[in-house]
DNA sequence: GTGGTCTAGACCACT
DNA sequence: GTGGTCTAGACCACG
């Protein structure tokens, strides 16, 4: 369920860990009621600093999806799935805006830059799994 | 034919300027031959410090784009504006795979991603509407 | 470990500290997986302005010879021994050779050369021979 | 006699134009009592700026090379082939200290200096001149 | 005029 | 604590 960080990404590894457990939360998942794998517990699986964890969590609280509970761990808050499912789209919008505007300013159309974002999903996609039967 | 610094951004400024840079010589605003704007007056239409741009320039010489011509400024080098428009889809490229992959992680099927893409696309095409600053 | 820099010299203090670095790295006092001194703490050894030490870091970066750990600092990437051991080599080859054409177009003979330059690092020698600074 | 600018070099364009001058005369290839060419005629065979080589005639003149004759151009003083003899010395001794001081500062000791000097002059030597019969 | 380097000091995000 | 970015202002060599 959960995948090492990357450091290869220059995204910051507590927005690498929002985005997994949104993703996640999101996709069912975890469902609410469901409680988080502790900081440790996350920390080993991802390989990262353990406060790294513990402010991907504290932003999590803040968005209103989980809750700690004390000598437990964090629990998974009711409609938190389709609070997640808001916020993947928010946070790829923020990191969409940025990029686009600066493709704009390469002289780049609407057109050309779609065209590049689909030939990328596709070859995304058949890295990732296997074509689909016809 | 450039534009303001958009302190806005989470993208260096200096960064800004490469792309802007890039994006007139792939489009032929600027020529092999011809001399970029001196480090002053690029900072003076821009609004930014003389530094921030001599960075820019410096990486700009880095990858092979221009070249320093002592005493009278920087020169666009020959065949600058096939490495230019290669560097701007190259740029794009490796912004946009790591984020279409977390978009995927998220569920996101590729339609979504590309609707999300294209209503970001007009919103920004509709707020840059204005004429552009000279 | 770490000599002060030469005010006296036209190589820009940013690569003199490359050169120490590239230096230390080659001659096996830093290894792989070591951490560089912080950018502070190496502007403090040398009483240079942190900005200049951050200049030669980021060269030593794009180098491939060391890598920013967010949060952390420096890595000495695997393989950076022999890279560096390659670049001083290479470094010192390509100021070499415009100094000798430019001595062999003054007439003289690769003897004579020889005999300037024996004479000049008994000098530099002599003139170093105290002990290094901390 | 004259070899046009190599823009390759790190080497100020007026500090090449001096040592090709000082080279010339102190080969003989110039004779105390004959003239230097004119400014705009050097300037011509070399494809320099004249403004460049007037700046390397004046540094001549004030190392007591050459004095200008009104009207006719730079006459080559007496003495000036034994005084150009040093110069190439000195000129190489100043280009030498900075990168011999670097090499040491990699690490390297005098004799890895040498062996690597000596190779590149003998690679220069084979690429320059046709091997001596045996 | 040009670019290049350096300093001083500030602010920021990340771990 | 870490590195990264930006500003302001200075000085220099080169053409």
């Amino acid at each position: 369920m959960w995948t090492t960080i990357g450091s290869d990404s220059t995204v910051p590894i507590y927005e690498q860990i929002i985005a997994q457990v949104v993703g996640v939360i999101a996709s069912g998942g975890l469902k609410p009621g469901d409680m988080l794998p502790s900081v440790r517990e996350m920390a080993g699986k991802l390989l990262v600093n353990p406060n790294t964890v513990a402010r991907a969590y504290g932003e999590l609280e803040r968005a209103g999806l989980v809750e700690p509970r004390r000598g437990t761990g964090m629990l998974i808050l009711p409609a938190s799935d389709t609070k997640a499912a808001d916020m993947r789209l928010t946070i790829l919008r923020e990191r969409l805006r940025p990029m686009l505007r600066d493709a704009l300013g390469f002289g780049l159309d609407a057109g050309e830059i779609l065209d590049l974002i689909r030939a990328e999903l596709d070859s995304l996609n058949t890295r990732t799994s296997a074509p689909a039967a016809s």
